[in-house]
DNA sequence: ATGCAGATCTGCACTTACTGCAAATCTGCA
DNA sequence: TGCAGATTTGCAGTAAGTGCAGATCTGCAT
């Protein structure tokens, strides 16, 4: 890595750390861009060299997760089905300890859930994971689903995890440790799916 | 009505008129807020009074749809089970005739496609349906799903009708009859939900 | 008809996100 | 050391959205 990378990569460390300080302290909203900026020490215009937009900085590598899937799809068996592939996808997701129980994750789930422009960007991230996901389901078991079981199933197995994650987070107060949280949704998504495990194949 | 109301009501609808007119003729990002205004003939602040954002023009009486579906969750019979209820709701859905093919459909699911702020905008009411609908649903069947396993049904549904939809309206060209599209929204949905319907029972 | 109370409309000033442009600055490399 | 290309930054501008206060209008009782 240059220079110019390693310089340009601490500064956009720098405005993530410099953002989540401000968002905790005194909110997403009465937070600008221009206190960002000038908490990371760069001009506010720069800004926007980095990050398309404010909510921008909350979600960053997003595609990981259906890059995960989408090798999970490629890798089948002949013996595995689309709702085996989804759920054996899960665990092959990358838990980077940013997404789910890192020190951004809380704060990036409690803007998601109070501030309107952070939801739609979040909600428009995940539609899409959604959409490509059931695209490549359907080309890769073109032989037994057709377009929309393949949105159905896909719709269910998202469905499912995020209902998981929600019950799980939401109810004991103490965020579990990444393996139990992992071993739970695994086994409530599991259940959920089971209706397409054996009759679909 | 009062003269009020009436008045009101008309101003409405002049709004919603002069923006589609203008989103067709020069396209939403070109088209402010204040030129809608200007087009109806009101005050740009006024127009802050009728909806809260550009977005919000779009999508009027956006939760019918919902409580169509709460209202078929509350009518079950004892033979039914959760997905039935949900394939009988889709034949009790108000079409309006403005929601898929009246003359605000064509442009309203253009500009989902195409404007990052109304598709998300688009999504965020979605999400909130299917949330409720899949806490509705939990709650009426409390002794035979749990939440994971409602919102797996209900994003399956979801994800049944919004693939069905965009199959149909994307292949032909011609965008079918109402009852034509309802027919085969209701065949394909029918077919992808088939796995819950007699296991779960 | 008149006048009052409350609702509605509207202009004004302001904040904020975001963009284009051009000048200044910096980095990689010969 | 110096050049080419990339990065940074200030400036000016557009547009959405908000609070406020005064003007205007509607419903209603007299």
């Amino acid at each position: 890595m240059s220079l110019r990378d390693r310089k340009r990569a601490r500064t956009r460390q720098a405005l993530v750390d410099a953002a989540a300080e401000l968002f905790r302290r005194q909110g997403y909203d009465r937070t600008t861009v221009a206190d960002i900026a000038a908490a990371a020490e760069i001009g506010t215009r720069t800004f926007f060299s980095y990050f398309a937009s404010k909510e921008e900085l909350l979600f960053p590598e997003s595609d990981a997760r259906v890059q995960a899937v989408i090798a999970a799809i490629d890798s089948r068996t002949p013996a595995e089905g689309p709702a085996e592939v989804l759920l054996r996808a899960l665990g092959t997701v990358p838990d980077t300890g940013d997404d789910l129980v890192g020190p951004l994750a809380a704060l990036r789930l409690e803007l998601i859930r109070t501030v309107p422009a952070v939801r739609g960007r979040a909600l428009q991230i995940q539609f899409d994971a959604q959409q490509e996901i059931a695209r490549r389901l359907a080309e890769a078991f073109a032989d037994r689903i057709d377009r929309v079981r393949a949105a159905a199933l896909t719709g269910a197995f998202v469905g499912a995890v995020t209902a998981a994650l929600q019950v799980l987070l939401e109810d004991p107060g103490q965020p579990a440790s990444p393996a139990e949280l992992h071993a739970a949704v695994r086994a409530a998504t599991d259940a959920a799916l089971a209706p397409w495990l054996r009759p679909a194949g």
